[in-house]
DNA sequence: TCTGGGGTCCTAGGACCC
DNA sequence: TCTGGGGTCCTAGGACCC
């Protein structure tokens, strides 16, 4: 590909920002085709929000995160069909798709369904460029995507936001070419809060200081943002700026936690059952820091009962529990896990969550100091050949196929997940088949 | 009746030290 | 009336993201 050299007088460098539209609703649609052209959406865990709706149910004014219950009759009067998510199904159209789009540039993977590309040097169209890659991408896997591009990774997400807003841009949106005007003529209607890394909050303050605009941000004295709010707010002034404050991060970085926690299908009230729950997390946990040949020095477990039921008794404690040594056996990081649970536990409350986090993690093959009274090597060597054992019966026999006891067989307290759609892509019971 | 889950970064404030 | 100052480390909590 034509890249730039060293000796170049002027590198002009784009981002690119690729997301797919509703994420979650279009790989249930590449599945199901029946459900194209329908108000769509798909649910958090437990049946609880919405997290992804198709332009359809967007339409009909189902807004984001908002609780299923409380749009249920608008939505059976519509004819919505709901979904609970089924992350296996996400999680494998995601790597498929982001090893599709790692081939046409430097690439870092930015979430479930967003990504950057760079553009360093090259001799093309990138709005051309980028369509060729749209295409790529609906073509292969049948996934709808827009693309921004910009000089900053702030203007390429900004460009995104604009091409799926604006039916003009065909999907792809470059900011890189628009003279400065024009480009600022767009900014100045695109609403503050719409700007990556502008949440809520600083939305409002920054309305109060009459900064309602992308365009007033961008004009907004950098130092003021700086002192007012944080060097982070500071930096995307910057960017929409065109200056580059933000890099490529091709290599994703060590995890620094590593975090497993559900609401409850039911209130528990049983301390067993919380002891199940924690040893099920613990398990899910640990095979994800094994995964990522890491362990972990401390175990988090915290509980509590439903803020939402004022009526209810509220509690809510949390507890961090110390290795001696760092650990990636789960017996070793039940048992911290368990102990912290028994000192935060209270009868008399109705719980309706559990989490546990997995922290202070260091490389597995670090050279790490040995407590003082740790075991012999026998015995971490025998941990972890019966833990590398346990992952790989679960990954060829299937999930859970051997877990610990304590984990509970008939769990209860699991979550609901009553309108789940197969496994088509991971599962060989549940191979897509034709549905038409 | 029913309100998700998994992350990161930044800041303020306290403890402690010299 | 007087009651230093500055640096570092740690933690909790806030804010943001998808």
């Amino acid at each position: 590909m034509g890249r730039g050299h060293p000796g170049d007088q002027i590198r002009l460098a784009m981002f690119a920002l690729i997301d797919g539209n509703n994420f979650y609703v279009s790989c249930e649609r590449v599945f199901n085709p029946r459900l194209m052209g329908r108000p769509v959406v798909v649910l958090s865990n437990n049946d609880g929000c919405a997290v992804a709706r198709s332009e359809e149910a967007k339409a009909l004014g189902i807004k984001m995160g908002v609780p299923w219950f409380q749009v249920q009759s608008l939505a059976r009067k519509h004819g919505v069909i709901a979904l609970s998510s089924n992350y296996t199904l996400y999680a494998d159209m995601s790597n498929r798709m982001m090893s599709l789009l790692g081939q046409f540039a430097p690439q870092e993977i930015y979430s479930i369904d967003e990504c950057f590309l760079y553009f360093d040097g090259f001799q093309m169209d990138l709005t051309v460029y980028g369509q060729t890659i749209r295409q790529r991408i609906k073509h292969w896997l049948g996934l709808p995507v827009c693309i921004g591009i910009g000089p900053t990774k702030t203007l390429a997400k900004l460009a995104n936001h604009i091409a799926k807003k604006q039916p003009y841009w065909k999907g792809v949106c470059n900011l890189g070419t628009l003279p400065e005007t024009a480009l600022n003529n767009l900014l100045a209607g695109i609403e503050v809060g719409e700007v990556w890394g502008i949440g809520r909050r600083l939305r409002e303050k920054l309305h109060h200081l009459n900064i309602r605009t992308a365009l007033a941000l961008k004009c907004a004295d950098t130092d003021l943002i700086g002192r007012m709010f944080s060097i982070t707010a500071k930096r995307t002034v910057t960017e929409l700026r065109g200056m580059p404050a933000l890099r490529l991060d091709e290599v994703a970085p060590a995890r620094q936690q590593i975090l497993c926690s559900r609401s409850f299908g039911m209130p528990v009230t049983l301390y067993s059952e919380l002891q199940e729950a924690v040893t099920s997390y613990i398990t899910r946990a640990a095979e994800k820091l094994r995964c990522q040949s890491l362990l972990a020095h401390a175990v988090h477990v915290y509980i509590h009962t439903n803020p939402h039921r004022k009526r209810d008794a509220q509690y809510r404690q949390g507890i961090t529990v110390t290795l001696t040594e760092p650990s990636c056996d789960t017996i070793k990081l039940t048992r911290a896990g368990l102990w912290g649970l028994a000192r935060i536990y209270r009868t008399g409350y109705r719980y309706n969550k559990a989490g546990i986090m997995l922290m202070e993690l260091v490389p597995a093959d670090a050279l790490r100091q040995t407590a003082l009274f740790a075991h012999g090597t026998t015995m971490a060597d025998k941990a972890r050949t019966l833990m590398t054992t346990l992952d790989l019966v679960n990954r060829r026999m299937g999930k859970d196929t051997l877990a610990l006891a304590g984990a509970g067989t008939v769990k209860n307290w699991h979550m609901k997940r009553n309108h789940k759609s197969p496994c088509y892509t991971t599962e060989w019971k549940e191979l897509a088949e034709a549905h038409c």
